[in-house]
RNA sequence: GCCGAAGUGGCGGAAUUGGCAGACGCGCUGGUCUCAAACACCAGUGGCCGCAAGGCUGUGUGGGUUCGACUCCCACCUUCGGCACCA
C-alpha cells in the first residue's frame, strides 16, 4: 500500500491515544533516574491559540521529548494562569461569567496544545483561578505579610482610568497602561505592597549565579534594580538649623555647587516658604507641576521649569550660600528629593542654569584641553582632573570621588549610600476576577490578617460587577472592586475580637498567581499544604524554562522575589526557581505582532487539517534560529510537508531500484560517514543553543544522501542504519511521524524508549578531502587530498599542480601556508 | 540620550578559537514522467562579462590589521528591543 501523501491524520490520532495511555509524559515520583524539570511559562487562557503562541510550547515539547529519549525522569507540566482583566471586561460587555468564559478557553487550548502533540503531565494541571489554587496564593500573601514584606500605604501609585485599576511600576510602558495604553495618572491610595525593595541587593548579586540566562535578560534585570553608590551629603540651610540631605553619585563636582533643587512634592517645601515672600507664585508653580501628566514628569525631554525659593543652602565643603530652588525634573521617589546642581558637568543642570542664568563653574577639567565655563556649550560630564576644588585639585577626579566620601564620613558631613530604582511591588487591584486579598479590617483591632485555617477567602460567584451596580451589561467597570457590593462577603468577624468586620476587597495582581505556580506543579492536589518542602527541593530549581521574553522583568522578577522571601523562612531550600532560561523569539506576520486586534494571526487549526501536526511542528522549528524573531510564511510549510513525505517514502515504498553508473560528479556517498556526522550535530544542537533549524538541515541532508544511495539500488546495512538513525533523530520534532515509521520498520516499543545513539569519531574521518588552493588569498583551483598526508608533501602537490604554475609563472613562492584539513594558501 | 542585539541572494536563513560565503529550505527556470495535471524525480539558480574555459565582483558604509576578514580593530549609517530627568 502506497499513498500519494503520508496518512497523518490516523496517524496523529493513533499516537497522541497512545502516548496518553501509556503515559509518556508521566512524571514518576520514585524514578531513580535523573530529574529533569523542563516547565513553559503558563498561558493566560484567551479565546485561542495562534501559531506564534504555539513556538512555545514546540520548543518544549521538542526539549521534553529529547531528555525523555536521553532516559531522564522528566516533569513537563501545564495550567492556566485564569485570573486577570481581559475576562472580566468580556464579562462586563457580554454578561458571561469570567469563570464560565475561561474554563470555556481552557477546554479549547487544550485541545489544541494535544493537536499539536505537546505532552504534559495532565494530572498535575494547575487552574490558578480556583480555590484549590488560589488559597495557597493567599497563604504567600500571608507569609509575606507575618514578615513584614506585605504592607499598606497611602501612596500616589499608577491608575488606569480606563481599566479602573492602579498598576505596578513594571505594567506602565511608557506613561501608558501595558494593557491598554491609556495614559495612565497618579492618585492617592491606600494600598497594598510587597516589599521587594528589601531584596534589590540580593535580586541583583544572583543574577550572577544565574550563568545560564540570556545575557540580555540578566542586563534588563539589573537596569530595572538600577542600583547606584554616592553619597548623601548634608546641606544646611542658611539662617536655621533644619539639614537637607542630598543624594549624589558625583561627589567629585561637590566644589561646583551651583544651587540646590528640591522636587515639588518635597515634605520640607511647604515650611520653607512660608513667610519669605513671593509664596503665591512658588504655590501656585508647584501645583501646576504636580497636574503634569504622568508622561511629562518621566520624560527626559520635558522642558525644565523651576522656581527660586528665596531661600538659600550652604555647600558643607566650602561654605559657600547657594540658591535654593523646586523644579519638576527631580523625582521625589528617588535619593531624598533633593538634588545639588553642578551646571558645568551634569546636562540637566547645564540646561537649567543657562535658562535661568545660574552661575557656572568648571570643577573638573579636560585633560584633552582646557574647559571655559563662558564659552561652554554643553556639561562635560566624563572624568577629569580636579580644578577649582582646594584641596583636592589636580588629582583624578575618579579618585576623588574616593577621597571627598572619606573626608566627609570623617567629617560627618555625609555618608556613603547606595540607591536603586527599584520599586517596592504594588499588587492590590480594583477588581473582581483574581484572589482576595486575605485582610480583614476591624474597628477595635485594626488591620488584621485572616488565620491560615480560614482559608481559602472565596470570591463570591454571584457578582455585580459593572458600574451601575445593575445590570451586568453596561459595558462600564466599577471605580472601586466589585466586591464591595458583596454583602455576604465584605461582612465577617474580626480574627482576633469576633467582632463585626470588614473584609478588604480588593485582589491581588495575576503576577503574584504566577510566581509560585512552578512549586504546585509538584504537589497540585495536596489540600494541607501548597508544596511539599521535600519533593520541591528535589525538584527545583527548574531546569529548563521556556517563555517569551516580554516577561523578562515583571514575571521572572517577581518569581526570584518570592522564592528569596520562601527561602528566608525556610519554607524551601533553593534561592532561584529558574536554573537555566530560554526565550523564545515572537513569530510576526507582515512585520507586525501576531494579533486579534491586528487581524493578522494565523490559526494552527487549520493548517494542521491540512498538513498535520507535525509538518507544523517542522515548519515552526526550521524557521530560523527560536530565540530570534521569525517572520511566518504559510508557504514555508510546503517544503516541510514535502520533506515529512520524502521521509515517509524511505519506509513505505521501496525507492525505485532503478540501477545507474555513478557519475565523476554524483559519487556514492560514504553515508556511514554522513550518518555519524548528523548524530554529531543535532545531539550538539540539542545540548547547546537549542538551533533546532541546524539540527533539522543537518537531518535533511542526511535524507538527500540517503536518496542519492537508493538511486543506485543499494540497500545494504550503512543504509537501513541511516534510515534508523533518521528516525531517531526526528523523533523529538515530529514525534507521531516518526513513531508510525519507528513501528513500520519493525521495532515494538516506542521511538521514546530507544537509545539515542552516540557517534563514532572515527567514522567521521574522511578518506580524502578536498582543499582549496588559494593565491594570494584567492581560490584558484582544488586538489583531492589523501587524509594523512605531511604538510610538506601537500607542498609539493600544490607546486606541482598547472592551474598553480599558471598562476605563479613558474616562480617560487614567497611563501606556502598549509591549514590542515582546510585550505593551502600560496603567496607570490 | 543611555544600554543591548542585529544588518549576508528574490525570501527564511547557514558558516565565526579568522581559512572554500550563500549549507538546508522557499521561490524561480529548464527537463523527465503523464492524454493532461497533481505528486515525484533530475539539472540550474548572488551579480556582472563570456559560446565556453574562465575571469571580475560580492556579507550595511568607509578605513585598518592579516598570507587570508561575514568573523578582529576604529569611525559611521540603518533596524529592532530595553531603559529613559534615577542626580
Amino acid at each position: 500500500m502506497s499513498e500519494q501523501f503520508y496518512p497523518f491524520k490516523q496517524i496523529e490520532a493513533k499516537w497522541q491515544k497512545k502516548w496518553e495511555k501509556k503515559g509518556l509524559f508521566k512524571m514518576d515520583p520514585v524514578s531513580p533516574k535523573e530529574k529533569y524539570y523542563c516547565l513553559m511559562m503558563f498561558p493566560y487562557p484567551s479565546s485561542a491559540l495562534h501559531v506564534g503562541h504555539g513556538r512555545n510550547y514546540i520548543i518544549g515539547d521538542v526539549v521534553a521529548r529529547y531528555k525523555i529519549m536521553r532516559k531522564f525522569n522528566v516533569l513537563a507540566p501545564m495550567g492556566w494562569d485564569a485570573f486577570g482583566l481581559p475576562a472580566e471586561n468580556a464579562a462586563i460587555k457580554s454578561g458571561i461569567h469570567p469563570k464560565t468564559s475561561t474554563l470555556n478557553n481552557i477546554k479549547t487550548m487544550k485541545k489544541q496544545l494535544n493537536a499539536w502533540g505537546a505532552g504534559y503531565d495532565w494530572g498535575r494541571e494547575i487552574t490558578s483561578c480556583l480555590p484549590d489554587y488560589y488559597k495557597w496564593t493567599q497563604w504567600i500573601f500571608l507569609q509575606l505579610y507575618k514578615k513584614g514584606l506585605a504592607y499598606k500605604k497611602k501612596a500616589a501609585v499608577n491608575w488606569c482610568p480606563s481599566c479602573q485599576t492602579v498598576l505596578a511600576n513594571e505594567q506602565v510602558v511608557d506613561g501608558g497602561c501595558e494593557r491598554c495604553s491609556a495614559e495612565v495618572e497618579q492618585r492617592k491610595l491606600e494600598q497594598w505592597f510587597f516589599k521587594i525593595t528589601d531584596y534589590s541587593q540580593r535580586l541583583l548579586d544572583d543574577l550572577f549565579l544565574l550563568k545560564d540566562w540570556p545575557e540580555r535578560v540578566r542586563l534588563m534585570q539589573k537596569n530595572w534594580i538600577g542600583r547606584s553608590e554616592g553619597v548623601e551629603i548634608d546641606f544646611k540651610i542658611a539662617d536655621s538649623d533644619v539639614v537637607l540631605p542630598c543624594f549624589t553619585t558625583r561627589v567629585d563636582t561637590i566644589y561646583g555647587a551651583a544651587y540646590m533643587v528640591l522636587a515639588a512634592e518635597h515634605p520640607m517645601v511647604d515650611d520653607l516658604i512660608n513667610g519669605h515672600g513671593n509664596e503665591k507664585d512658588i504655590r501656585k508653580f508647584i501645583n501646576d507641576v504636580k497636574k503634569e501628566s504622568v508622561i511629562d514628569r518621566v520624560s527626559a525631554t520635558t522642558e525644565k521649569k523651576g522656581i527660586f525659593t528665596n531661600r538659600y543652602v550652604i555647600n558643607p565643603v566650602n561654605n559657600r550660600k547657594i540658591p535654593l530652588w523646586i523644579a519638576n525634573y527631580v523625582l521625589m521617589e528617588y535619593g531624598t528629593g533633593a538634588v545639588m546642581a553642578v551646571p558645568a558637568h551634569d546636562e540637566r543642570d547645564f540646561d537649567f542654569a543657562k535658562k535661568y542664568g545660574l552661575s557656572i563653574e568648571v570643577v573638573i577639567d579636560n585633560p584633552k584641553g582646557s574647559l571655559d565655563a563662558k564659552t561652554m556649550k554643553e556639561a562635560y560630564i566624563e572624568e577629569g582632573v580636579m580644578v577649582n576644588s582646594h584641596p583636592f585639585n589636580g588629582i583624578p577626579s575618579l579618585d576623588a570621588i574616593e577621597k571627598i566620601a572619606d573626608y566627609m564620613e570623617k567629617e560627618g558631613i555625609g555618608r556613603r549610600k547606595t540607591h536603586y530604582k527599584l520599586r517596592d511591588w504594588l499588587i492590590s487591584r480594583q477588581r473582581y476576577w483574581g484572589a482576595p486579598i486575605p485582610i480583614i479590617y476591624c474597628d477595635k483591632c485594626g488591620i488584621q490578617p485572616v488565620d491560615e485555617k480560614d482559608l481559602p477567602v472565596l470570591l463570591p460567584e454571584k457578582i455585580k460587577f459593572s458600574a451601575k451596580g445593575g445590570s451586568a451589561s453596561d459595558g462600564k467597570p466599577c471605580t472601586e472592586s466589585p466586591l464591595k457590593h458583596a454583602k455576604s462577603f465584605v461582612n465577617t468577624k474580626c480574627p482576633k475580637c469576633k467582632g463585626r468586620a470588614t473584609r478588604e476587597i480588593d485582589t491581588m495582581d495575576t503576577f503574584v498567581d504566577s510566581s509560585w505556580y512552578f512549586l504546585r506543579y509538584l504537589s497540585p492536589k495536596d489540600k494541607k499544604k501548597p508544596f511539599d518542602k521535600k519533593v520541591v527541593d528535589k525538584w527545583l530549581p527548574v531546569d529548563q524554562y521556556i517563555g517569551g521574553v516580554e516577561h523578562a522583568i515583571l514575571h521572572l522578577m517577581y518569581s526570584r522575589f518570592i522564592v528569596k522571601v520562601l527561602y528566608d523562612m525556610n519554607h524551601i531550600g533553593f534561592k532561584e526557581p529558574f536554573a537555566k532560561l530560554f526565550t523564545q523569539g515572537m513569530i510576526v506576520k507582515d512585520g507586525a505582532k501576531m494579533s486579534k486586534s491586528k487581524g493578522n494571526t494565523v490559526s494552527p487549526d487549520k493548517l494542521i487539517n491540512k498538513y498535520g501536526a507535525d509538518t507544523v511542528r517542522f515548519y515552526t522549528l526550521f524557521i530560523g534560529p527560536p530565540e530570534k524573531d521569525a517572520e511566518w510564511n504559510d508557504r514555508g510549510m510546503e517544503g516541510a510537508w514535502r520533506f515529512l513525505n520524502r521521509v515517509w517514502r524511505l519506509v513505505d515504498r521501496r525507492p525505485s531500484s532503478v540501477s545507474r553508473i555513478p557519475s565523476a560528479k554524483n559519487k556514492i556517498p560514504p553515508l556511514k560517514r554522513k550518518t555519524h556526522f548528523t548524530i554529531k550535530k543535532v545531539t550538539e544542537d540539542m545540548e547547546g543553543a537549542f538551533h533546532f533549524n541546524t539540527a533539522l538541515s543537518a537531518i535533511m541532508e542526511l535524507v538527500n544522501e540517503i536518496y542519492k544511495f537508493t538511486e543506485y539500488g543499494i540497500r545494504n546495512t550503512e543504509y537501513g542504519k541511516a534510515v534508523e538513525i533518521v528516525i531517531i533523530l526526528l523523533a523529538p520534532f515530529v514525534p507521531h511521524i516518526a513513531e508510525e515509521m519507528w513501528e513500520k520498520t519493525g521495532n515494538e516499543r516506542s521511538v521514546f524508549e530507544a537509545e539515542w545513539p552516540g557517534y563514532d569519531k572515527d567514522a567521521l574521518v574522511e578518506d580524502s578531502i578536498t582543499m582549496p588552493v588559494q593565491i594570494n588569498g584567492k581560490v584558484r583551483t582544488k586538489i583531492e587530498i589523501a587524509s594523512g598526508t605531511t604538510d610538506d608533501e601537500i607542498k609539493n602537490i600544490v607546486l606541482r599542480n598547472p592551474v598553480v604554475n599558471k598562476w605563479t609563472q613558474g616562480k617560487p613562492p614567497k611563501k606556502v601556508i598549509v591549514v590542515k584539513g582546510r585550505l593551502v594558501n600560496l603567496v607570490v
